[in-house]
DNA sequence: TTAATTTAAATCGTGCACAATTTAATCGTG
DNA sequence: CACGATTAAATTGTGCACGATTTAAATTAA
């Protein structure tokens, strides 16, 4: 009997626990089969979808650390230590230490990862056509999300002094 | 047009290719945020996130087959036999194949899996706040985030024909 | 100027995701 | 019945994510 429940006392909360009401769920299988149309384009370029954001930071921000990619990814070393190297196997940039303070990595593009840089410029109005979205609804939705990522990670940030 | 680049040919597409206009990185990093907020309150019941999505669709329908859980939650048996079989070692279901096809694995929650419900009950409510959004907010993006994934979906359904 | 602290990055271990392959049970046709 | 085809699930291998720990360089303070 799973349609009304009168007056269960247990059931107040029980409604909201179904998978369909979860923005989360709504939030994470979208993501999961948005990174499933990029994989076929991605792989004609070689690169998987996260070497492919870090491959977008560096065309913007040349010669960043690896810091900085942690900044502008939301992603932590872990991740990114041998994400960045793969990416440097395959010759499309170089990590190097900063002369100032060793213990920071500096990435450079190479000349492949620059160039690799004009056969990845079709790769959004691709991915535009294939998701069924006129620009501006995909506008709408990027600018909504980044919001709420914004508030989530602000209330991570400020919750993380449990260790304190 | 937004920054006008005349008549430059290998610029058109270049603008587009910058990490902050890609809806994809949205909906990726605040999908990895939304999981970092439920971390901590899922670890309270010992419940993964993708464990927990289990866990929601069992506590609706228990008894299904491991090919019903891959419909719902658009997740590959590669993914979800050993998440399946570490719910398992938990004692939180148990697996066993089906009497009429021996093929199929039904999935059945134990006592203690049920009685999770109780525990899981007040996580979305949590989860709200610490989000910072009203419940309509979520109930919008929720709506549009689903749209988005059954889009991409069928997209991805029909374009499967590849090996063909 | 050492000693304590902080910081940047790397390492390690666990658990997803998923493509590709494999295994085993069932079905369909002759 | 047989036997090729289909199907459900498992297995294998690669690449994320991320918490926790470690390493080593830089900063600060004593």
């Amino acid at each position: 009997m799973p349609e009304h429940q009168p007056f269960n006392q247990s059931a107040p909360g029980d409604d909201l626990l179904t998978l369909d009401r979860q923005m989360c769920f709504a939030l994470y299988s979208a993501s999961l089969a948005m990174t499933k149309l990029y994989k076929p384009l991605l792989s004609e370029l070689g690169l998987t979808y996260p070497q492919y954001l870090v491959m977008l930071v560096l065309w913007e921000t040349d010669g960043i650390r690896v810091s900085g990619l942690k900044e502008r990814l939301f992603l932590d070393y872990g991740t990114l230590t041998p994400l960045v190297k793969r990416l440097e196997k395959q010759g499309l940039l170089v990590r190097q230490r900063s002369p100032e303070d060793e213990r920071q990595v500096i990435v450079r593009l190479t000349p492949q990862g620059r160039n690799l840089q004009q056969a990845a410029a079709r790769v959004p109005e691709r991915v535009a056509s294939a998701s069924g979205c006129s620009l501006s609804e995909l506008d709408g939705l990027k600018t909504e999300l980044c919001a709420l990522r914004n508030r989530l990670h602000s209330h991570l940030e400020s919750h993380l002094e449990e260790s304190a």
